[in-house]
DNA sequence: ACTATGCTTCTTACGTCGTAAGAATGTCAA
DNA sequence: TTGACATTCTTACGACGTAAGAAGCATAGT
């Protein structure tokens, strides 16, 4: 076989083939596999088959990088929807396939809570649903509350949700643990949370899907409460 | 005057009259003047006089002295709610009483995206609103997913208004930055985002707290909609 | 009173991180 | 050929988290 890429070292000069894009998407792919606090630079450049300093011709510091990444995991996670429907099911929808294609990077998330959501594509939708929105009778800052509020949930609610499934795989000393985000709760004290523990060990409301779909929901049907104008 | 605490250092065996809550509470405190980022072991000891290695005899690494500041926090910030009043007044108190209290320490709410926001004072809080839900008549599993859906939007909702809010502050180019977290969308392509650019301009919608309150409501709007079983 | 024990603090040092500075190698236009 | 430019590598610096253990102080047991 010839020299693999893992192999072979590089002089200066010989070209390695890469660009923003790729760097970011590799980036993107090595935080999902060792997590974000383990990405360096060093380690990213290894991952691409060159030395740490090459990444600084296409990022121009890590801090961009981040900025980068999370950019492009929720450029891949804004969904595409049919908005010529009732505003309620392009909302549902939206928040649903929001949902869905953040939790396919789970990883980046928290870089979210730190740097604005505002990508072009994230724009994008924001402008078609206040459209929808104000088409439907809403107000203009009536239709951006909407807009926003769900958006906030459903980047929250990913959040939390990535946070809990990370940390599962980190620590698991019994191997009892299934899909159950919320077991630790099951081995509190009963007697200080007998409501908590009663739902933990029940299994009611532990289900992460079936809050968020209830929570978008309530929030949809709050909405629609109050009444196109 | 005698020697101040600035100035002088201090041998082997003097106390510093450290606890592990002093150096939480000027932990958040250092976190809130500097940012997040900013915050180091010799920085901290600096802040309470003393070398970096003496602040590992009340924490055991950074990342538990990163637990405990949050769980200060949000400690500090659980609020304490008359539970006899109708359940929606009370989780209306609840979510507006959080908020704020979060926001009292803004610099450590990108935490609580990693890390689980189960803080004894919040699991009695869950706790009580659960009581209150389940004697108005929810099934219990119905009564965890509202404290939850409301909980993880409030904290969210913090989370984001605090990231605007420091970001703001670190890069003011012009001087007309004013309270406006949402001043740069009115800078966008108006041909592209024209709603949007229209509600950045008039300023609708873009007040943050009466977004968090308009989003509250419609959440409670939405539960009492499903009604008590 | 003396000494052993244990608590608190300090000193020193190591490995890793982000990245500044600039040399080396390649490509391509004049 | 000769530069100018783009890409990569090498080396190095300062800051970080923290491991290891020495140094000073208080207190209990003899």
């Amino acid at each position: 076989m010839p020299a693999a890429k893992t192999s072979r070292t590089r002089g200066p000069g010989q070209k390695a083939g890469l660009s923003r894009e790729s760097v970011l998407d590799h980036a993107l792919t090595l935080v999902d596999r060792v997590g974000l606090a383990a990405l360096t630079m060093r380690g990213l450049g290894a991952e691409l088959g060159v030395e740490a300093m090459t990444v600084y011709h296409y990022v121009p510091t890590k801090d961009a990088l981040l900025d980068g990444i999370l950019e492009r995991a929720f450029t891949l996670a804004t969904p595409d929807i049919d908005t010529t429907r009732p505003w309620q099911e392009s909302l549902h929808d939206y928040a649903h396939g929001l949902y869905q294609g953040l939790l396919r990077h789970p990883g980046v998330l928290p870089l979210a809570s730190s740097r604005p959501a505002a990508t072009p594509d994230m724009l994008d939708r924001a402008e078609d649903y206040l459209r929808l929105l104000v088409d439907a009778g809403f107000a203009l800052g009536r239709a951006l509350h909407m807009v926003n509020a769900l958006t906030v949930f459903v980047i929250g609610h990913a959040t939390a949700a990535a946070a809990v499934r990370t940390a599962a795989q980190g620590a698991s000393q019994e191997p009892e643990a299934d899909a159950g985000s919320t077991a630790w709760v099951a081995g509190l004290d009963a007697d200080r949370y007998p409501l908590l523990v009663e739902a933990a060990r029940t299994g009611q409301g532990t289900d992460d899907d079936e809050r968020f779909a209830f929570a978008v929901d309530s929030l949809i049907t709050g909405f629609a409460d109050r009444g196109p104008a």
